[in-house]
DNA sequence: GAAGCGTGGGG
DNA sequence: TCCCCAAGCTT
Protein backbone atom coordinates (compact mmCIF):
# COMPACT_ATOMS: atom_id res chain seq x y z
CA UNK A 1 0.00 0.00 0.00
CA UNK A 2 1.60 2.99 -1.19
CA UNK A 3 0.00 5.37 0.30
CA UNK A 4 1.15 8.89 0.70
CA UNK A 5 1.75 10.16 4.38
CA UNK A 6 -1.72 10.99 6.24
CA UNK A 7 -0.21 14.57 7.02
CA UNK A 8 0.34 15.19 3.79
CA UNK A 9 -3.01 14.45 2.67
CA UNK A 10 -4.89 15.74 5.51
CA UNK A 11 -3.02 18.98 6.88
CA UNK A 12 -5.85 20.53 4.46
CA UNK A 13 -8.77 20.10 6.73
CA UNK A 14 -7.56 22.09 9.45
CA UNK A 15 -8.18 25.52 7.32
CA UNK A 16 -11.21 23.79 6.17
CA UNK A 17 -12.49 22.84 9.11
CA UNK A 18 -11.76 26.37 10.99
CA UNK A 19 -13.77 28.12 8.06
CA UNK A 20 -16.94 25.48 7.90
CA UNK A 21 -16.94 23.96 11.86
CA UNK A 22 -20.43 23.77 12.80
CA UNK A 23 -20.81 25.64 16.15
CA UNK A 24 -22.33 22.74 18.26
CA UNK A 25 -23.67 22.48 21.79
CA UNK A 26 -20.37 19.53 22.31
CA UNK A 27 -17.85 21.24 20.72
CA UNK A 28 -14.86 22.70 22.34
CA UNK A 29 -13.39 26.50 21.58
CA UNK A 30 -9.95 25.07 21.78
CA UNK A 31 -9.50 22.17 19.70
CA UNK A 32 -5.91 22.18 21.27
CA UNK A 33 -6.85 21.41 24.55
CA UNK A 34 -8.33 18.62 26.14
CA UNK A 35 -12.14 19.30 26.59
CA UNK A 36 -13.63 21.04 29.61
CA UNK A 37 -16.20 18.56 30.45
CA UNK A 38 -15.37 14.86 28.90
CA UNK A 39 -18.99 14.03 29.99
CA UNK A 40 -20.49 16.51 27.53
CA UNK A 41 -18.23 14.74 25.34
CA UNK A 42 -19.01 11.00 26.41
CA UNK A 43 -23.01 11.81 25.83
CA UNK A 44 -22.79 13.45 22.61
CA UNK A 45 -20.23 9.88 21.32
CA UNK A 46 -23.71 7.61 22.76
CA UNK A 47 -26.38 10.02 21.40
CA UNK A 48 -24.46 10.32 17.55
CA UNK A 49 -24.15 6.55 17.01
CA UNK A 50 -26.36 5.60 14.19
CA UNK A 51 -28.07 9.57 14.85
CA UNK A 52 -27.89 12.43 12.76
CA UNK A 53 -26.59 15.74 14.42
CA UNK A 54 -29.73 18.06 14.12
CA UNK A 55 -31.49 15.18 15.36
CA UNK A 56 -29.29 15.26 18.55
CA UNK A 57 -28.99 18.91 19.36
CA UNK A 58 -31.97 19.27 21.48
CA UNK A 59 -31.80 15.95 22.82
CA UNK A 60 -27.97 16.69 24.00
CA UNK A 61 -28.84 20.30 25.96
CA UNK A 62 -32.35 18.99 27.45
CA UNK A 63 -30.04 15.92 28.80
CA UNK A 64 -26.61 18.17 30.19
CA UNK A 65 -29.49 20.46 31.41
CA UNK A 66 -31.27 17.06 34.01
CA UNK A 67 -28.29 15.47 34.06
CA UNK A 68 -25.47 17.58 33.95
CA UNK A 69 -22.67 14.80 35.34
CA UNK A 70 -22.71 11.73 35.86
CA UNK A 71 -23.18 11.22 39.40
CA UNK A 72 -26.07 13.17 38.87
CA UNK A 73 -26.95 10.54 35.78
CA UNK A 74 -26.42 7.68 38.02
CA UNK A 75 -28.95 8.84 41.04
CA UNK A 76 -31.53 9.07 38.33
CA UNK A 77 -34.59 7.11 37.83
CA UNK A 78 -34.66 4.46 34.82
CA UNK A 79 -38.06 5.76 33.62
CA UNK A 80 -36.59 9.95 33.85
CA UNK A 81 -33.02 8.62 32.17
CA UNK A 82 -35.63 6.49 28.79
CA UNK A 83 -37.84 9.77 29.31
CA UNK A 84 -35.03 12.07 28.45
CA UNK A 85 -34.04 9.67 25.57
CA UNK A 86 -37.85 9.39 24.57
CA UNK A 87 -37.62 9.47 20.58
CA UNK A 88 -34.14 9.39 19.86
CA UNK A 89 -34.66 5.61 19.50
CA UNK A 90 -32.31 2.85 20.19
CA UNK A 91 -33.00 3.53 24.02
CA UNK A 92 -30.16 0.76 25.19
CA UNK A 93 -28.11 3.67 24.39
CA UNK A 94 -29.47 5.56 27.65
CA UNK A 95 -29.06 2.61 29.24
CA UNK A 96 -25.63 1.98 28.47
CA UNK A 97 -24.57 5.73 29.14
CA UNK A 98 -26.44 5.15 32.42
CA UNK A 99 -23.91 2.30 33.39
CA UNK A 100 -21.29 4.08 31.86
CA UNK A 101 -21.97 7.66 34.28
CA UNK A 102 -22.25 5.38 37.11
CA UNK A 103 -18.96 3.55 36.85
CA UNK A 104 -17.45 7.28 36.20
CA UNK A 105 -18.47 8.46 39.26
CA UNK A 106 -17.71 6.07 41.37
CA UNK A 107 -14.09 5.04 39.49
CA UNK A 108 -13.44 8.19 37.91
CA UNK A 109 -12.44 8.19 33.92
CA UNK A 110 -10.30 5.33 33.06
CA UNK A 111 -6.61 6.34 32.06
CA UNK A 112 -6.23 4.74 28.79
CA UNK A 113 -7.92 3.51 25.76
CA UNK A 114 -8.48 0.29 26.73
CA UNK A 115 -10.22 1.30 29.88
CA UNK A 116 -12.67 3.47 27.76
CA UNK A 117 -13.61 0.95 25.32
CA UNK A 118 -14.29 -1.55 28.64
CA UNK A 119 -17.19 1.16 29.26
CA UNK A 120 -21.02 -0.32 28.35
CA UNK A 121 -22.11 0.82 25.09
CA UNK A 122 -18.61 1.87 24.16
CA UNK A 123 -16.65 0.06 20.92
CA UNK A 124 -14.51 0.62 19.00
CA UNK A 125 -15.30 3.98 17.64
CA UNK A 126 -16.68 5.35 20.32
CA UNK A 127 -13.96 4.74 23.03
CA UNK A 128 -11.00 6.22 20.27
CA UNK A 129 -13.32 9.32 20.10
CA UNK A 130 -13.76 9.96 23.38
CA UNK A 131 -10.14 9.71 23.73
CA UNK A 132 -9.44 11.58 20.85
CA UNK A 133 -11.91 14.86 21.70
CA UNK A 134 -12.32 15.01 25.14
CA UNK A 135 -8.85 14.00 26.10
CA UNK A 136 -6.06 14.29 23.15
CA UNK A 137 -4.85 10.83 23.15
CA UNK A 138 -4.04 9.87 20.18
CA UNK A 139 -6.05 7.24 19.08
CA UNK A 140 -7.45 7.06 16.15
CA UNK A 141 -11.77 7.19 15.63
CA UNK A 142 -12.83 5.35 12.49
CA UNK A 143 -16.24 5.21 12.27
CA UNK A 144 -18.58 5.53 8.81
CA UNK A 145 -17.69 8.89 7.72
CA UNK A 146 -13.78 8.55 8.56
CA UNK A 147 -14.23 5.00 6.52
CA UNK A 148 -15.84 6.34 3.30
CA UNK A 149 -13.80 9.74 3.19
CA UNK A 150 -10.27 7.24 3.52
CA UNK A 151 -11.46 4.69 1.01
CA UNK A 152 -11.97 7.24 -1.14
CA UNK A 153 -8.78 9.29 -0.69
CA UNK A 154 -6.57 6.00 -0.60
CA UNK A 155 -8.37 4.36 -3.32
CA UNK A 156 -9.67 0.92 -1.29
CA UNK A 157 -11.14 -1.50 -2.76
CA UNK A 158 -13.47 -3.92 -0.86
CA UNK A 159 -15.25 -2.80 2.84
CA UNK A 160 -13.01 -0.11 4.05
CA UNK A 161 -13.60 -1.63 7.54
CA UNK A 162 -11.56 -4.61 7.06
CA UNK A 163 -8.59 -2.36 6.66
CA UNK A 164 -8.84 -0.43 10.01
CA UNK A 165 -5.96 -1.56 11.39
CA UNK A 166 -4.15 -0.25 8.50
CA UNK A 167 -6.09 2.86 8.49
CA UNK A 168 -5.26 3.64 11.84
CA UNK A 169 -1.44 2.95 11.78
CA UNK A 170 -1.29 5.34 8.41
CA UNK A 171 -3.73 8.07 10.98
CA UNK A 172 -1.32 8.63 13.60
CA UNK A 173 1.31 10.97 11.94
CA UNK A 174 -1.98 13.13 10.92
CA UNK A 175 -3.38 13.17 15.02
CA UNK A 176 -0.32 14.14 16.24
CA UNK A 177 0.56 16.89 13.50
CA UNK A 178 -2.96 18.34 13.51
CA UNK A 179 -4.20 17.18 17.05
CA UNK A 180 -6.62 14.57 18.05
CA UNK A 181 -9.54 16.34 18.79
CA UNK A 182 -9.65 18.55 15.81
CA UNK A 183 -8.59 15.55 13.16
CA UNK A 184 -11.20 13.60 14.53
CA UNK A 185 -13.56 16.08 14.34
CA UNK A 186 -13.04 17.33 10.70
CA UNK A 187 -12.48 14.11 9.65
CA UNK A 188 -16.48 12.90 10.13
CA UNK A 189 -16.98 16.77 9.83
CA UNK A 190 -16.39 16.21 6.44
CA UNK A 191 -17.75 12.96 5.61
CA UNK A 192 -21.24 13.79 7.28
CA UNK A 193 -21.29 17.43 5.00
CA UNK A 194 -19.04 17.15 2.00
CA UNK A 195 -18.20 13.31 1.57
CA UNK A 196 -21.47 12.24 1.42
CA UNK A 197 -21.84 9.16 0.30
CA UNK A 198 -22.92 11.03 -3.13
CA UNK A 199 -20.39 13.74 -2.41
CA UNK A 200 -20.35 17.07 -3.66
CA UNK A 201 -16.32 16.87 -4.74
CA UNK A 202 -16.23 20.82 -5.87
CA UNK A 203 -16.47 21.64 -1.79
CA UNK A 204 -13.75 19.16 -0.56
CA UNK A 205 -10.67 20.51 0.12
CA UNK A 206 -8.56 17.01 -0.82
CA UNK A 207 -9.99 16.65 -4.03
CA UNK A 208 -6.88 17.50 -5.56
CA UNK A 209 -5.08 14.27 -3.91
CA UNK A 210 -8.38 11.90 -4.00
CA UNK A 211 -7.47 9.00 -5.75
CA UNK A 212 -10.85 7.78 -5.87
CA UNK A 213 -12.10 11.10 -7.37
CA UNK A 214 -8.73 11.19 -9.77
CA UNK A 215 -10.26 7.51 -10.96
CA UNK A 216 -13.74 8.82 -11.26
CA UNK A 217 -14.86 5.90 -9.24
CA UNK A 218 -16.04 8.38 -5.66
CA UNK A 219 -19.59 6.71 -6.98
CA UNK A 220 -18.60 3.14 -6.41
CA UNK A 221 -16.35 3.72 -3.34
CA UNK A 222 -16.78 2.46 -0.40
CA UNK A 223 -19.39 -0.27 -1.80
CA UNK A 224 -22.63 -0.29 -0.34
CA UNK A 225 -23.36 -2.91 2.15
CA UNK A 226 -26.38 -5.62 1.47
CA UNK A 227 -29.20 -4.42 3.35
CA UNK A 228 -30.91 -7.10 6.36
CA UNK A 229 -34.63 -8.17 5.12
CA UNK A 230 -37.66 -6.97 7.10
CA UNK A 231 -41.01 -8.39 8.25
CA UNK A 232 -44.13 -7.07 8.06
CA UNK A 233 -47.38 -7.72 10.27
CA UNK A 234 -50.51 -6.02 11.04
CA UNK A 235 -51.64 -5.03 14.67
CA UNK A 236 -54.02 -3.46 16.64
CA UNK A 237 -52.89 -1.39 18.95
CA UNK A 238 -54.95 -0.96 22.51
CA UNK A 239 -55.45 1.15 25.00
CA UNK A 240 -57.92 -0.14 27.19
CA UNK A 241 -59.45 2.65 29.84
CA UNK A 242 -61.24 1.32 33.29
CA UNK A 243 -61.72 3.46 36.41
CA UNK A 244 -59.42 6.38 35.06
CA UNK A 245 -56.91 4.13 34.48
CA UNK A 246 -55.23 2.43 31.20
CA UNK A 247 -53.41 -0.77 30.33
CA UNK A 248 -49.88 -0.67 29.98
CA UNK A 249 -46.57 -3.36 29.37
CA UNK A 250 -44.23 -2.45 31.58
CA UNK A 251 -40.66 -1.82 30.59
CA UNK A 252 -38.64 -4.55 29.49
CA UNK A 253 -35.15 -5.28 29.87
CA UNK A 254 -34.21 -6.64 26.26
CA UNK A 255 -35.62 -6.42 22.89
CA UNK A 256 -37.79 -3.83 20.74
CA UNK A 257 -38.61 -0.58 22.90
CA UNK A 258 -36.76 -1.79 25.92
CA UNK A 259 -37.23 0.15 28.79
CA UNK A 260 -40.01 1.96 27.65
CA UNK A 261 -44.01 1.69 28.42
CA UNK A 262 -46.01 -0.08 25.52
CA UNK A 263 -49.89 -0.40 24.92
CA UNK A 264 -50.92 -4.21 24.26
CA UNK A 265 -50.96 -5.15 20.57
CA UNK A 266 -52.70 -8.15 19.46
CA UNK A 267 -51.82 -9.15 15.80
CA UNK A 268 -55.02 -8.61 13.67
CA UNK A 269 -55.62 -11.76 12.11
CA UNK A 270 -59.28 -11.60 13.09
CA UNK A 271 -61.24 -8.51 11.75
CA UNK A 272 -64.79 -9.23 13.68
CA UNK A 273 -67.32 -6.89 12.79
CA UNK A 274 -68.29 -4.92 15.86
CA UNK A 275 -71.87 -5.92 16.76
CA UNK A 276 -72.88 -3.74 19.29
CA UNK A 277 -75.81 -5.35 20.39
CA UNK A 278 -73.17 -8.06 21.84
CA UNK A 279 -70.59 -5.49 22.85
CA UNK A 280 -71.76 -3.08 25.08
CA UNK A 281 -68.00 -1.93 25.97
CA UNK A 282 -67.60 1.80 23.74
CA UNK A 283 -65.00 1.29 21.24
CA UNK A 284 -63.15 3.93 19.79
CA UNK A 285 -61.20 3.60 16.15
CA UNK A 286 -58.73 5.82 14.29
CA UNK A 287 -57.26 5.58 10.68
CA UNK A 288 -53.87 3.12 11.02
CA UNK A 289 -50.62 4.15 10.01
CA UNK A 290 -46.99 2.23 9.30
CA UNK A 291 -44.87 1.95 11.73
CA UNK A 292 -41.43 1.23 10.12
CA UNK A 293 -38.18 -0.16 12.65
CA UNK A 294 -34.85 -1.49 11.56
CA UNK A 295 -35.85 -4.95 10.67
CA UNK A 296 -39.92 -4.24 11.20
CA UNK A 297 -42.85 -3.38 9.77
CA UNK A 298 -46.19 -2.73 11.50
CA UNK A 299 -49.73 -1.64 9.96
CA UNK A 300 -51.06 -0.70 13.03
CA UNK A 301 -54.77 -0.05 13.92
CA UNK A 302 -55.39 1.94 16.94
CA UNK A 303 -58.09 1.26 19.06
CA UNK A 304 -60.04 2.30 22.76
CA UNK A 305 -61.63 0.07 24.71
CA UNK A 306 -63.46 1.75 28.17
CA UNK A 307 -64.51 -1.00 30.24
CA UNK A 308 -66.45 -0.31 33.57
CA UNK A 309 -64.28 -2.27 35.87
CA UNK A 310 -60.53 -2.67 35.80
CA UNK A 311 -59.27 -6.79 35.26
CA UNK A 312 -56.89 -8.33 37.18
CA UNK A 313 -53.80 -8.03 34.37
CA UNK A 314 -51.71 -10.57 33.38
CA UNK A 315 -47.87 -10.48 34.34
CA UNK A 316 -46.32 -7.39 32.84
CA UNK A 317 -48.90 -5.38 32.18
CA UNK A 318 -50.19 -2.53 34.62
CA UNK A 319 -53.12 -0.05 35.26
CA UNK A 320 -51.46 3.25 34.92
CA UNK A 321 -53.65 6.50 36.16
CA UNK A 322 -53.97 8.42 33.20
CA UNK A 323 -52.67 11.49 34.98
CA UNK A 324 -49.21 9.80 34.95
CA UNK A 325 -49.07 8.26 31.11
CA UNK A 326 -47.85 11.86 30.22
CA UNK A 327 -44.79 11.36 32.28
CA UNK A 328 -43.95 7.56 31.36
CA UNK A 329 -41.21 7.10 28.41
CA UNK A 330 -42.89 5.99 25.33
CA UNK A 331 -41.80 5.18 21.96
CA UNK A 332 -42.84 6.80 18.73
CA UNK A 333 -45.76 4.47 18.06
CA UNK A 334 -47.21 4.44 21.49
CA UNK A 335 -47.15 7.95 22.21
CA UNK A 336 -48.79 8.52 18.84
CA UNK A 337 -52.07 6.29 20.33
CA UNK A 338 -51.44 8.22 23.66
CA UNK A 339 -52.18 11.33 21.75
CA UNK A 340 -54.95 9.94 19.63
CA UNK A 341 -56.93 9.65 23.33
CA UNK A 342 -57.66 13.06 23.43
CA UNK A 343 -58.72 13.75 19.82
CA UNK A 344 -62.41 12.56 18.69
CA UNK A 345 -62.41 8.87 17.29
CA UNK A 346 -63.97 8.36 14.10
CA UNK A 347 -66.00 5.39 15.15
CA UNK A 348 -64.88 1.75 15.18
CA UNK A 349 -64.91 0.41 11.16
CA UNK A 350 -64.85 -2.89 12.24
CA UNK A 351 -62.58 -4.12 15.22
CA UNK A 352 -62.09 -7.46 17.13
CA UNK A 353 -63.99 -8.93 19.89
CA UNK A 354 -63.13 -6.74 23.29
CA UNK A 355 -63.91 -10.15 24.87
CA UNK A 356 -61.09 -11.97 23.09
CA UNK A 357 -58.17 -8.77 23.95
CA UNK A 358 -59.40 -8.76 27.26
CA UNK A 359 -59.12 -12.59 27.79
CA UNK A 360 -55.42 -12.12 26.58
CA UNK A 361 -54.67 -9.36 28.69
CA UNK A 362 -56.48 -10.81 31.79
CA UNK A 363 -54.03 -13.16 34.79
CA UNK A 364 -55.46 -16.52 34.32
CA UNK A 365 -58.26 -17.11 36.66
CA UNK A 366 -56.99 -19.89 39.22
C1' DG B 1 -20.53 -13.17 12.14
C1' DA B 2 -25.00 -12.19 11.60
C1' DA B 3 -28.99 -10.44 13.78
C1' DG B 4 -31.28 -6.98 16.25
C1' DC B 5 -31.94 -2.43 17.71
C1' DG B 6 -35.59 3.51 16.38
C1' DT B 7 -36.36 7.27 14.12
C1' DG B 8 -36.30 10.92 10.69
C1' DG B 9 -34.76 12.90 6.44
C1' DG B 10 -33.67 12.82 1.57
C1' DG B 11 -33.48 11.16 -3.28
C1' DT C 1 -44.07 4.68 -2.02
C1' DC C 2 -39.84 2.85 -1.32
C1' DC C 3 -35.18 2.61 -0.39
C1' DC C 4 -31.08 4.32 1.56
C1' DC C 5 -28.76 6.12 5.11
C1' DA C 6 -27.01 8.34 9.88
C1' DA C 7 -20.61 10.27 14.71
C1' DG C 8 -22.20 1.66 16.16
C1' DC C 9 -22.71 -1.64 19.71
C1' DT C 10 -23.96 -6.01 21.94
C1' DT C 11 -25.15 -10.73 21.86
Amino acid sequence: MPWPASPELLTPLAPWFERVRRDLPWRAADLEAPHPDPYAVLVSELMLQQTQVATVVPYFTRWLDEFPDPRALANAEDDAVHKAWEGLGYYRRARFLKATATSVAAEGWPADLAGLAKLPGLGPYTAAAVGAIAFQWPTPALDGNAFRVLARLLLIDGDPKDRAADLRFWLAPALGALGPSRLTQALMELGATVCRPSPACERCPLAGHCAAKLAGRTGEIPPVAKRAKSTSSALWLVAFEAEGHVLLHAPTPKGLLAGLWRWPTFLATVHLPQATAQNPQPTRAWPGWTQVYTHRREALSPLHIVLADRFTPAAGLRWVARGELQGLPLGKRDQRLRDLLDRPGQGPLEAPDPAALIKACAAPSV
